[in-house]
DNA sequence: CTTGATCCTGACCGTTTGGTCAATAATTCA
DNA sequence: TGAATTATTGACCAAACGGTCAGGATCAAG
């Protein structure tokens, strides 16, 4: 589903779309799309800037080719919660996941923290639409789960939210949570097993 | 301690500078400091871009003296936590507070989102300093009630992290919330009584 | 090697932006 | 009232920025 689109792709349009991806994605989550200059991104992928923009036609161009391009992987862990597994192992499942993905991808955690603080010029279709229905899928399966008594009641959809918001916090606020913390502990590791125990409270019948 | 320090301070004076305080509130928080100009700031606070800077030396000026301004009221319901009350009362308090902060000032929690997202260049300061040690009061009464057995044990700090992201959430991210949950709906209430029952049973010894 | 397509860049352009300043208006107060 | 202080603004500047373009370099294929 990624590349297969265009097969008329040169191994240096390849290479250095990649290289302008990954160096507007550094840029992007450091500074937010107004605070980004198209030189920024260029340095970064370690290009010209009129050689940037020979491979996308504008700023808003590789933001927004960016942003769609990471959202389907941003969005993947939720879709592999199964409904035939254990309930409690899979949304402490998905809870290590986002957890990973603060520690592994924050600059995509701060790229989409960007885009929805400032109102997600660039994601509002996908907010109301495609996003909706995977929560939607996901709040069927958590009802299901709470329906047989395998799950604890609470509110779907802010289960959701406090999975979302706790975990990208670990990213997006990564900066206060280590000065609060101090030096010498692992903000994640210690997010995690927090996070763990937590939800394994709440959501046992 | 607010307007104590400059006698010397015309009614215009006041006027003008709150007026500014406000209108860089607004722009600020719509559009982070990169994204935010001069002139912006002069039109929401209805004034003209050279009267702005008449008060006021720079835009970091601005910026700096909203933050500072600004940070008092915002960490004040953590202060208010009371060492001598009921425990499950406090924290619950607490909790609502920020909720209610979320609802009734959801600029100034983007303002500050923005900052730390940005890395907090004008609070690093803080972050290392103040914030540390109120939120180390705050722990240590925490913990004091969980060694008493009067509060389930977790790990404070992580607790307070997890209040944070979870009230600054349905202000940060108010777009994709309501997306999530459609219309008729309102985040702010349901929000709250999530978290009571979260943390209510998260905290029952 | 030749040719056509792809790739790359220095120089450039118009606009926006942070900030200045001299001049004018309004206010304060003796 | 009148002088001194404070408040306000249009015009302006230099730097930064998004984006263009003509022309040259590189590459793939016959």
């Amino acid at each position: 589903m990624t590349d297969a689109k265009m097969p008329r792709m040169t191994r240096i349009q390849q290479k250095n779309r990649d290289l302008i991806m990954d160096g507007a994605l550094n840029v992007f989550s450091a500074n937010g799309f107004r605070g980004t200059t198209i030189d920024q991104i260029a340095r970064s992928a370690g290009l010209s800037k009129p050689n940037v923009l020979y491979y996308f036609s504008s700023k808003d161009d590789i933001h927004k080719t960016l942003l769609t391009e990471l959202l389907d992987m941003w969005l993947a862990p939720m879709q592999q919660i199964d409904p035939a597994g254990d309930p409690m192992s899979e949304v402490l499942g998905y809870v290590a996941a986002k957890m990973r993905m603060s520690r592994d991808y924050p600059r995509e955690s701060r790229l989409f923290a960007y885009e929805i603080l400032q109102g997600a010029p660039h994601l509002t279709q996908i907010l109301g639409g495609g996003l909706r229905e995977i929560v939607d899928r996901t709040v069927m399966v958590l009802q299901g789960w709470m329906d047989d008594g395998r799950l604890a009641r609470t509110d779907p959809r802010h289960l959701i939210f406090s999975i979302w918001s706790m975990t990208q916090h670990y990213a997006d606020f990564e900066i206060q949570v280590r000065a609060v913390l101090g030096r010498g502990r692992d903000p994640f590791d210690e997010g995690q097993a927090f996070l763990d125990q937590m939800y394994r409270k709440l959501l046992t019948p």
